[in-house]
RNA sequence: GCGAUCGUGGCGAAGUGGUUAACGCACCGGAUUGUGGUUCCGGCAUGCGUGGGUUCAAUUCCCACCGGUCGCCCCA
């Protein structure tokens, strides 16, 4: 058996490449409207940034990361998400010192998690995320939201959802911590195995647990927006006046939580309605994370984002049927007859190319009717024929292929009249 | 990491413990010495995910591994 690529990744081909671009493009688009700039960061990173930035009690950090020792003996890791990494950039490069703050920033990029995949769940991943370090508004946190919901309104799909939800401020989920585990506490043995763990280790995890949902217990379990305080209930009221004035729906689900330790206030995530997705239906997830600047050794800098997986954005599109005005393929084919044709073929494809055409021409050496189909196949709108017979006069034959006729052009004219066929075909709209 | 299920040409898909592995699509050639479609004719898997085992004989039975899919866990 020939080496395969390695479970969990793939192969992006053409007919897919050209739907990422597609996408890519508007995302970059949508960026620059709302003013977030491009950063890149490494893929690989010191181990120790996830460990701290992530947090150790995750199952990303625990279970999931693709760590290794390189040649110099550093713990290295394949960044698993993109956050800790633009984080530390912002604090390495002093980016707090920039004079126009909050500093908003974007980024898109293969993430890798070690996990057992499935459709919509791959080990290595592209993630498109969005980070505004520096602003404690709540007014901005709405904008993130919106940024995200845009990414997927402008790119046709209806069936969204957005869910969001507050974790409060250490004070708040202090408190809420402590009332989960007394409410739990004497429940603990009807829990399943993994709740009972996560009960001491971290109980906010035990309210989005797929198992006990039916718990008698689940129901009349503590909110955490009870147990918000007041400046941390008053934020989270202001993030959705400022979704409400925007018209953006959303609902509330005090049960959302998020696998990040760094998360706190905010925290969001965005669905997918649509029929034909599995169990995986979250296409976004963000939130706020006020003290990891902090923690990565930076200035006292409140931040929110998100990530979205592009691969989950494609599946959406793809449920949805959405369809994509993604442009590939050429207008003009070259075809030749015989190999003094194919020498002049040669070098007039380079000098129309040079020109700006789109032109591809035969390289198997076919026959004139096998290349003609493949200039049809190909959708082109003329094709340039070059046989004996025209090579004689110094010209060309140039087909149009909608109305089929045809018309002899000069050489030293080829050029500057499929210039003009083509620009008055864009003008009739072709 | 756990459970289930699947793996036959470029794609879809039949099939059987035993001579040349159906069929459809796609592709290539010809009928048509220089023009796209249709039709007709012909071609196209020395091999049935990989490696072992059982057997006189395995694509078919058994085992392991690899990979896909679905669910759980978790997440994007």
């Amino acid at each position: 058996m020939t080496v395969q690529a390695p479970r969990g990744t793939q192969d992006l081909l053409p007919g897919t490449t050209e739907k990422w671009q597609f996408v890519e493009r508007k995302i970059t688009d949508l960026c620059r409207r709302f003013n977030y700039q491009e950063i890149r960061t490494p893929i690989f990173e010191h181990t120790e940034l996830f460990q701290r930035g992530v947090g150790d009690t995750t199952d990303i950090v625990q279970r999931e990361m693709y760590t290794f020792t390189d040649r110099g003996d550093r713990s290295i890791t394949l960044r698993p998400e993109g956050t800790a990494s633009v984080v530390r950039a912002f604090v390495q490069n002093k980016l707090y010192g920039s004079p126009t703050q909050p500093t908003k920033l974007y980024y898109f990029g293969p993430m890798f998690r070690y996990e057992r995949p499935q459709q919509g769940r791959m080990r290595q991943f592209v993630q498109f995320g969005v980070e505004a370090l520096g602003s404690k508004d709540p007014a901005i946190d709405a904008e993130i939201m919106s940024l995200a919901m845009s990414v997927y309104q402008e790119l046709g799909l209806k069936s969204l959802k957005l869910v969001i939800n507050s974790l409060g401020d250490t004070e708040s989920r202090n408190n809420h911590r402590e009332a989960l585990i007394n409410h739990f506490e004497p429940h603990k043995e009807e829990l399943c195995a993994d709740c009972q763990v996560r009960l001491t280790k971290n109980p906010l995890r035990v309210l989005d647990c797929k198992k006990d949902r039916e718990h008698p217990a689940m129901a009349t379990a503590p909110s955490i927006l009870e147990y918000l305080n007041e400046e941390s209930g008053e934020y989270f009221q202001k993030v959705q006046n400022y979704l409400d004035h925007m018209g953006i729906p959303y609902e509330v689900d005090k049960n959302l939580v998020r696998g990040l330790d760094y998360y706190n206030h905010t925290a969001f995530e965005i669905m997918s309605d649509a029929d034909g997705f599995g169990a995986i239906t979250t296409l976004c997830g963000g939130g706020r994370y006020n003290g990891l600047v902090e923690d990565l050794g930076g200035p006292e800098t409140p931040g929110i984002g998100f990530a979205l997986s592009v691969e989950r954005l494609l599946m959406a599109l793809d449920a949805e049927a959405v369809a994509l005005n993604e442009n590939s393929g050429v207008d003009c084919y070259f075809v030749s007859l015989g190999d003094k044709a194919q020498e002049e073929a040669v070098r007039l494809t380079y000098e129309l190319r040079k020109a700006g055409i789109q032109i591809d021409k035969d390289y198997q050496e076919r026959k004139l009717k096998a290349q003609f189909k493949t200039a049809d196949r190909l959708h082109v709108k003329y094709v340039i024929v070059l046989g004996e017979n025209e090579l004689e006069n110094n010209q060309v034959s140039v087909k149009d292929m909608e109305s089929g006729e045809q018309q002899e052009v000069a050489l030293c004219e080829l050029v500057t009249y499929l210039i003009k066929a083509l620009q008055g075909d864009k003008q009739d709209g072709k």
